[in-house]
DNA sequence: CTTACGGTCGTTTTT
DNA sequence: CGACCGTAAG
């Protein structure tokens, strides 16, 4: 590794533009990363035969596998121990991933709870559970139980430690629960103010936490000293034992140390998808999962390896090869994007030894389009869509990317003043729902009587609590005797309470014998919980917003009451407690969801976030030099992902890719100048043009004059109103229908007439 | 206890 | 540049 040397490079290129800086790194780059040329093992026939004998046995199953392409069919039909798929952008890589399992399951006659099926996203782990439900039938019971071991990375980790018979080994007992990373930092601010203890950067403390178990450093920022974090973290372990819950990373740790010390079942066969983002705790799970007999199918796509920074390794697919002794295969066809679409991104592509292959038609260039600053360019993209909407295209098929959040905000306020349908890439967030947040809570006490934390967040919580939070109460409810659970310790202390109320009581009593009383009964409507708990008192019913905590309610309740109903095996109590860990585990109560409804309006997404989407038309906004890459991305590392962030971005048009540039940009650290990594690009493949252009063009003189304050004006859709301002490029006008509305002078015409 | 000043870091996100 | 911490001086 010679950084100094790159450093040194990095240093007098800086006066130079950014052109050479990465000219230098990527000489490095390739200097100290040779190419690396896999042996792909080719398909040698299109097994013709084999899908017709298939196909007399079971129609149904031939036309599955005769949809294949030839790779796509190498890839199902091959028998070696371990291979690793790598599938190129867009080449059915999920296709295949199912295909695989109807192959093992159907020809080869494994047992589905024989495999193992890892996912990063619960999106993608149902997705896949569902396309094998709809081939065999229905989602029942028993399908149910077969595919236990299809999931999350983390729901199959939590699998495992609830089975494992070593489990206590750990400090843990069966019936764990689970916290997420709200319930985490309340978790670790309460230890810090009972204990007193100091703790610098308290509202970093997950990014601390992290640092310190990689890098064994608790020094952050400004810091000259060690602060409590260490006595912090020893505590919280101790803490998470006696409440019997674990964080999210726990389940993947500890199900690896258990595994390692304890071993453990191992299955025939372990698939995982998107393999380019493991890290090294994943793939240690699949290590300690897979015995000298098991088979791996590791599909993914190193090109779109984007999220090194949460740990993932770009060369895991080149490392796995050796270790595993696996043969590499290919799927190299595109079926998302026109030919002109897919070479320019290919030419990002560092390693030009990718076999992309296109499949559709030529298409046309990329446009590239300056605009003068990020404002410019929200009025144009308003424009754009304003266009698309009154030529009827389905703004659900356009999306406009971004590279951080922050640029999304004035898009956002543009399209929202006028009018244009747009949805933003983040999910909803259980915690925006307050009843639904105390609901969480109350649930989670029922499975686990020692949940101190939720038994607080209960009693002490914002809207529906009781009681403040005080180190007294905490203390009083912590200190009585080992065998008092928590929930009886709160409840001695709500009875002598003073302010004690009775809804709070026996809503403890009732949680107390949920379990037992109520989830034994099999048919509960939503009313019959509320008045079991009592929640109609509880949920402010003088509130305006009773209502609406009552709905959230009812959703939640029959999304948990159908989990229940479809999972089925095993004790009422159980699939109940799993109900809630997933619950836990996908941040929603919307865990029966079929893939995603669509929504309505053009799609505004961080790059990241727009990863395995694609879209007709897609918009990459802001790709100056300083946003894509990022400034603070110094080193060839980062700058080799930031250039297949661009290379994702790109890759998700189907019919047409534009790109725009801030001649001026507002955003700090961004230069005056197009993304340095399309120079990549070769110049037929782009289209040059100026945002401006067009609009300076049909902006005569006479024009600016033709519009006057207070002259009257109808518009098609907003009706009657006048003309307010008039600014350089826009007109503010106020409608009597619908109040304050801003058009671009250049479109002006064509959407307002005057009238006398 | 307040104030001034100097240093460091900042993004992307799932579970 | 702005949020935050740490230190030193009032």
């Amino acid at each position: 590794m010679n950084y100094k040397r790159l450093n040194a490079k990095l240093k007098s290129a800086s006066s130079h533009g950014w052109g050479q800086i990465e000219n230098a790194f990527e000489a490095e780059g390739r200097a100290l990363n040779p190419v690396f040329k896999a042996e792909v093992n080719h398909p040698q026939s299109d097994y013709t035969s084999d899908i017709e004998a298939i196909r007399a046995k079971n129609a149904k199953l031939g036309i599955t596998f005769e949809r294949l392409n030839q790779h796509q069919r190498h890839a199902v039909f091959h028998s070696s121990q371990n291979t690793l798929l790598a599938a190129m952008v867009g080449s059915g890589k999920t296709t295949v991933l199912i295909a695989k399992v109807f192959y093992l399951h159907f020809i080869k006659g494994v047992d589905l709870s024989q495999m193992v099926v890892l996912t990063f996203t619960n999106k993608a782990a149902r997705e896949i559970k569902e396309r094998i439900a709809s081939f065999l039938g229905e989602m029942d019971e028993e399908m149910n139980h077969q595919l236990r071991y299809f999931g999350t990375f983390h729901s199959v980790a939590r699998q495992l430690l609830e089975e494992h018979p070593k489990l206590t080994s750990l400090g843990y007992q069966p019936g764990f629960m689970i916290m997420d990373e709200q319930e985490k930092q309340e978790f670790l601010q309460r230890i810090i103010t009972q204990e007193g203890l100091t703790v610098k950067y308290q509202n970093q403390l997950t990014k601390r936490w992290k640092k310190y178990k990689e890098t064994g450093s608790a020094i952050m920022g400004n810091m000259k000293s060690e602060d409590d974090l260490v006595p912090l973290i020893e505590l919280a372990e101790t803490e998470k034992r006696a409440g019997n819950s674990m964080d999210f990373d726990d389940l993947l740790t500890n199900c690896n140390s258990l595994l390692n010390k304890h071993g453990g079942q191992s299955p025939q066969w372990i698939i995982i998808d998107e393999f380019q983002d493991c890290n090294s705790v994943q793939l240690d799970l699949i290590e300690n999962l897979k015995d000298s007999e098991t088979n791996i199918f590791a599909v993914g796509d190193p090109n779109q390896s984007i999220y090194g920074w949460r740990g993932s390794n770009e060369n895991i697919f080149r490392e796995q090869l050796s270790l595993w002794d696996a043969t590499w295969m290919e799927l190299p066809h595109n079926y998302r994007s026109t030919e002109k679409i897919l070479s320019a991104a290919e030419s990002l592509l560092l390693e030009q030894n990718n076999s992309l292959i296109a499949t559709r038609s030529v298409g046309t260039p990329i446009e590239l389009v300056r605009h003068f600053d990020d404002q410019q360019e929200a009025y144009y993209l308003r424009e754009k869509m304003i266009s698309m909407k009154n030529q009827s295209v389905e703004l659900d098929s356009v999306a406009i990317l971004f590279r951080t959040h922050e640029q999304i905000k004035v898009v956002e306020t543009v399209f929202s003043q006028a009018d244009i349908p747009f949805q933003l890439g983040k999910r909803m967030e259980l915690y925006d729902d307050v009843a639904q947040t105390f609901l969480l809570r109350i649930f989670k006490l029922c499975c686990n009587p020692n949940d101190l934390d939720s038994c607080l967040a209960i009693i002490c919580d914002k809207t529906f609590g009781l009681l403040n939070r005080s180190q007294k109460l905490i203390r009083f409810v912590q200190e009585s005797g080992d065998d008092t659970s928590v929930l009886q310790a709160m409840k001695d202390y709500l009875q002598n309470n003073k302010k004690s109320s009775s809804d709070h009581l026996n809503l403890l009593n009732k949680i107390e014998v949920f379990s037992s009383e109520f989830l034994e009964e099999k048919e509960t409507n939503t009313q019959q919980l509320i008045d079991y708990l009592g929640l109609q008192n509880l949920l402010k019913p003088t509130s305006i917003h009773h209502k609406d905590y009552l709905k959230s309610v009812d959703s939640a309740w029959n999304q948990v009451k159908r989990y229940i109903n479809e999972k089925g095996w095993g004790d009422r109590k159980d699939i109940f407690h799993v109900a809630i860990d997933q619950v836990v585990l996908e941040g929603t109560f919307m865990i029966n969801d079929r893939i995603k409804e669509k929504g309505s309006g053009v799609h505004l997404l961080t790059i990241h976030a727009a990863k395995g989407l694609e879209f007709d038309k897609v918009y990459i906004a802001g790709a100056n030099t300083g946003i894509i890459p990022l400034t603070q991305h110094r080193g060839s590392q980062n700058l080799k992902e930031e250039k297949r962030l661009l290379f994702v971005a790109i890759t998700r048009g189907k019919n047409a890719v534009e790109i725009g540039w801030h001649a001026q940009p507002s955003f700090r650290n961004a230069e005056s100048e197009p993304s340095y990594f399309l120079n990549a690009i070769p110049e037929p493949l782009l289209k040059r043009r100026i945002s401006g252009e067009d609009q300076k063009n049909e902006k005569t003189s006479a024009e600016n004059e033709e519009w006057i304050v207070n002259q009257t004006i109808k518009h098609n859709k907003y009706g009657k109103g006048i003309i307010t301002s008039i600014l350089d490029a826009e007109l503010i006008c106020t409608f009597e229908a619908v109040g304050e509305k801003s058009f671009s002078k250049a479109f002006a015409r064509a959407l307002i007439t005057k009238v006398d």
